[in-house]
RNA sequence: GGAGGCAUAGCCCAGUUGGUUAGAGCGCUUGCUUGACAUGCAAGAGGUCAUAGGUUCAAGUCCUAUUGUCUCCACCA
């Protein structure tokens, strides 16, 4: 092995094993069990960012995880053509060419797109190999590919022949930037400082006004009445009469209608039917007319007047000032309020009546609350469910059409002669009634509308494939809390609806990865983490291990490169053990762990893995891949390597060839399985590693088996004796350290054995002496005569000769301490025994156990006090 | 406005069904070329567990309120 630890050079050859072998492939095997996750596609042209990291290395970890444990483990990788995201950035390229996307037309543009997809796409999928994915890649799907659009062209027709979508003319929100509809999902709500005007509108042929507040002062061209509340004694004379809309001639009703808040503003609103979701639903609940001024651009339009031609802006600049000209504006008050933005270009979105397709969620919603209601499908952390099912019980009908052209075209053709309307996956080019041509809808579907069949589209479904058979439901869904009502609500409805199953049974949510501060990563705060940086400098391995080490699911994650350092150092440390372990081996004859002679430090290090075995076991079935790293951390570094190894330097450099053999069998075993309990959580090191071990199980470390709870190896008297062993170790270099002993200065060591803990000193006097700067370790029966320091520990009496380490100062001081802290503990007792409520009340166990301390501490302090007595 | 999360050492976080002296890691201090590792070893300092009440023999842990903070949902002009 090489001396230190260089991930660079042997990850990608791991890897490219790995797939020569076909690891990763899985194939229906009645003899199995299967386990199958899909992965939340990236887009396609995108590049890996450490929030892929985070939960590809979540996946990776439970796939590989159940994969050894023998289950039939597929996990299905793909892509995903991110509609607008990826349009925009087209018609960016094309920008910087000087075509527009009209100017190349839909067909151009679709070749151009293609051509870039498959020139830039894909890129992501060798970033994700990077990262040591195990995911089968014959399968990978991409959700534009052919399959995948016969599944969303199926489910469209199915949908639409059941009446549950249709097209209509509602309010949605439009985006003047990226020129399409987007669903309400897709709005973001940013708080904006702004004003609220107040405008006063003569009420028609009389002297009074009516006083309106807005924030919207430019849409005042598309108003068509004025609203009050019903029971606002302020305006209930009004109500019927009109008003002179102020930069118009139109004479628009006052009407009353509850939606109004009495309290808000003046109490009177100005109603914009073609401009505001509310005011389109008091339009239509009073049959009031629809203006539109704005076009596509945010430009308004003709029936603005003179204000035609102006954007938004500065339409509300000029029509405030032009307000406040001729005497309408009467207050100007700042107010900050939500403003929606698009989610994709940020720009401030534009409420707007058009033509759209929507599905009818209500049906649809029913059995997706249901399930998750029934436990069916199950939320960890368990929290979220309330998360998804608030978003399911307060779903409106989803706007799936999109003025773009890089999307699934909806299959819907219109025959203009007759008149005929039909949904279809062939395309039609006649029409079957009348055999004139025919004409497609312009429309593309809602990206989501395909990423919500993903389940069991990369499955081949509606075909009744042998993977959709063996593999559908999927076993868990991994993925951030942010796209819950993006994405798996919508697969759950879509796989219960479609399919009729689940999509999956288990939805695994984690959180997101922040900065340093806490801090949300992005682009423009430019304080992301490159994954693909941190896997050229430090491995795949510990980028892997920071993101998910001691992660709690569903919490977010704080990445700081003092933490990927440590964990850097963590790899290295795995892999000295390892060097340690191998560099010892040569000439040694391995032994199976059963048959090897145990010495106690074996026996122990045998039970403390089996014990970490159980835990870690426990932690992965839970997909607490955290806590399951943490356990292995300290196994490692504070078990293995601090305690057993340094155990193990007794036996392997005596020159008993038994010793040395049965303890390097113990050694190479230990390693071995910690290995593979790791292995799912840092896959490239492990494997490098076992590849070199004389006593490997399997061809590769991924296709072996898991580590299993051995009985026989349980031993908790051993893990009490070795406790004990190593407390009186401590014990002893602390009271070093704090007289400052030079380290190289061994001296002899006496102790007095409580009764019942003599075999454990017999047994550890080698460790003992070895790691306690021993220089001959003797078991006495009475304190030995001398000067002499004094230790009361749990194992008994420790002397150690003064000698010319004397300072009878520091001595007493370190002997102070020690008592103060042992009158600490006795008075605590003492206090708590002497309660009658607690020793009449509070289990017998739990009592017998404070007498037994109180006892402990009052001999301690009477050896001390002696001590103390001796030194004066 | 509604819902949820979080608040423990200088920093980042663990802390099981309430029950010994509240734990790691990083940082800090001190001492070490210990026959794998200075990316290391050993020892140490550092905490009124956000605040105020309550339940209990016993509260970091359960309940209530308050404060701070983050997220999601709604979008009242």
């Amino acid at each position: 092995m090489n001396k230190t630890y260089t991930p660079n050079e042997f990850e990608t050859a791991i890897y490219n094993k790995w797939l020569e072998k076909n690891y990763f492939s899985a194939e229906p095997n009645k003899e199995k069990k299967p386990f199958c996750i899909i992965m939340p596609p990236p887009n396609v042209t995108g590049q890996l960012h450490i929030g892929h990291a985070l939960g590809d290395t979540i996946q990776d970890a439970i796939i590989r995880y159940k994969r050894m444990k023998g289950f039939e483990t597929l996990w299905i990788p793909g892509t995903d053509h991110a509609s607008i995201a990826t349009e925009v950035k087209i018609i960016e390229v094309l920008r910087d060419e000087g075509i527009t996307k009209e100017e190349l037309g839909r067909e151009g543009f679709l070749k151009r797109a293609f051509e870039w997809k498959d020139k830039y796409g894909g890129k992501i999928v060798e970033q994700i190999k990077t990262l040591g994915c195990s995911c089968d890649w014959d399968r990978l799907a991409f959700t534009m590919d052919e399959e995948r659009s016969r599944s969303v062209k199926q489910v469209f027709i199915n949908l639409y022949k059941k009446g549950l979508i249709f097209k209509g003319n509602r309010i949605i929100n439009w985006c003047p930037e990226c020129h399409t509809a987007i669903s309400d999902a897709e709005v973001e709500y940013v708080e904006d400082p702004s004003h609220l005007w107040h405008i006063a509108y003569p009420v028609t042929d009389s002297n009074e006004k009516i006083i309106v507040a807005t924030t919207r002062p430019e849409t005042i061209l598309g108003d068509t009445a004025v609203a009050v509340h019903p029971s606002d004694k302020r305006y209930k004379h009004l109500v019927g009469k009109t008003v002179d809309l102020p930069l118009t001639d139109r004479k628009i009703p006052i009407i009353a209608d509850s939606y109004v808040e009495k309290d808000f503003g003046t109490g009177a609103v100005k109603i914009t039917p073609a401009h505001d979701p509310n005011d389109f639903n008091v339009g239509k609940r009073h049959d009031l007319p629809l203006i539109k001024i704005m076009d596509e651009s945010g430009i308004l339009n003709e029936n603005a007047g003179i204000y035609n031609g102006l954007d938004r802006d500065e339409a509300r600049k000029q029509i405030v000032k032009d307000l406040s000209d001729r005497g309408f504006l009467v207050k100007t008050e700042d107010y900050n309020h939500n403003v929606g933005h698009c989610y994709r270009c940020h720009t401030v979105i534009e409420p707007m009546v058009s033509e759209q397709w929507f599905v009818k969620m209500d049906e649809l919603v029913k059995p997706a609350i249901d399930a998750v209601k029934k436990r069916d499908i199950t939320f960890i952390p368990k929290r979220f469910e309330k998360q998804y099912l608030h978003w399911m019980e307060n779903t409106q009908d989803w706007c799936i059409s999109r003025q773009l052209w890089w999307g699934h075209r909806i299959p819907v053709f219109y025959c203009d002669d007759c008149g005929e309307t039909i949904a279809t996956v062939e395309n039609k080019a006649f029409c079957p009634k009348c055999g004139k041509p025919m004409r497609q809808d312009e429309d593309v579907l809602d990206t989501w509308f395909s990423s919500a069949l993903w389940p069991f589209s990369t499955m081949g479904w509606p075909e009744k494939t042998p993977d959709l058979e063996y593999f559908y439901p999927t076993s868990v869904l991994v993925t951030a809390y942010d796209i819950i009502g993006f994405w798996v609500s919508r697969m759950i409805f879509s796989g219960l609806n479609y399919t009729g199953k689940k999509p999956f049974s288990d939805v695994l949510i984690h959180g997101i990865v922040r900065d340093a501060h806490g801090k949300k990563m992005s682009k423009s705060s430019g304080n992301g983490v490159d994954p693909l940086e941190v896997i050229r400098t430090v491995g795949a391995d510990t980028l892997r291990f920071s993101l998910v080490n001691g992660i709690a699911m569903g919490g977010d994650i704080k990445y700081s490169e003092e933490k990927q350092e440590g964990y850097r150092n963590f790899m290295n440390k795995i892999w000295n053990a390892a060097r340690f372990v191998l560099g010892n081996c040569d000439g040694a004859e391995i032994i199976p762990i059963e048959k090897v002679k145990k010495t106690l430090a074996d026996k122990w290090i045998l039970a403390q893995l089996n014990s970490t075995v159980v835990k870690v076991t426990k932690y992965m079935d839970k997909y607490e891949i955290g806590l399951a790293s943490a356990e292995l951390y300290e196994f490692v570094w504070n078990i293995f390597c601090d305690w057993y190894i340094e155990f193990s330097k007794t036996s392997l450099y005596s020159d008993d060839l038994n010793k040395r053999n049965s303890t390097i069998s113990v050694l190479l075993y230990v390693l071995r399985e910690t290995l593979k309990l790791l292995h799912p959580i840092i896959p490239f090191i492990t494997a490098e590693i076992y590849n070199e071990l004389p006593n490997k199980d399997a061809e590769d470390i991924m296709i072996s088996p898991y580590p299993t709870a051995k009985r026989n190896f349980v031993s908790n008297v051993t893990i009490k004796k070795i406790r004990l062993i190593t407390d009186t170790i401590r014990s002893i270099r602390n009271m070093r350290a704090e007289l400052n002993v030079p380290q190289s200065k061994r001296t002899e060591i006496y102790i007095k054995p409580n009764d019942g803990v003599e075999d454990t000193v017999k047994a550890g006097i080698n460790y003992i002496e070895k790691l306690a700067s021993g220089n001959g370790v003797h078991i006495v029966d009475k304190a030995p005569q001398g000067n002499m320091n004094l230790l009361v520990t749990e194992i008994g009496e420790i002397y150690i000769p003064m000698d010319q380490l004397i300072d009878f100062e520091k001595e007493r001081e370190r002997l102070n301490k020690e008592m103060e802290k042992v009158d600490a503990e006795i008075e605590r007792a003492q206090s708590l025994l002497s309660k009658e409520s607690f020793v009449s009340k509070a289990p017998a166990l739990l009592i017998q156990k404070e007498r037994e301390k109180l006892q402990k501490y009052t001999d301690m302090k009477k050896l001390l006090t002696q001590k103390l007595e001796m030194l004066k």
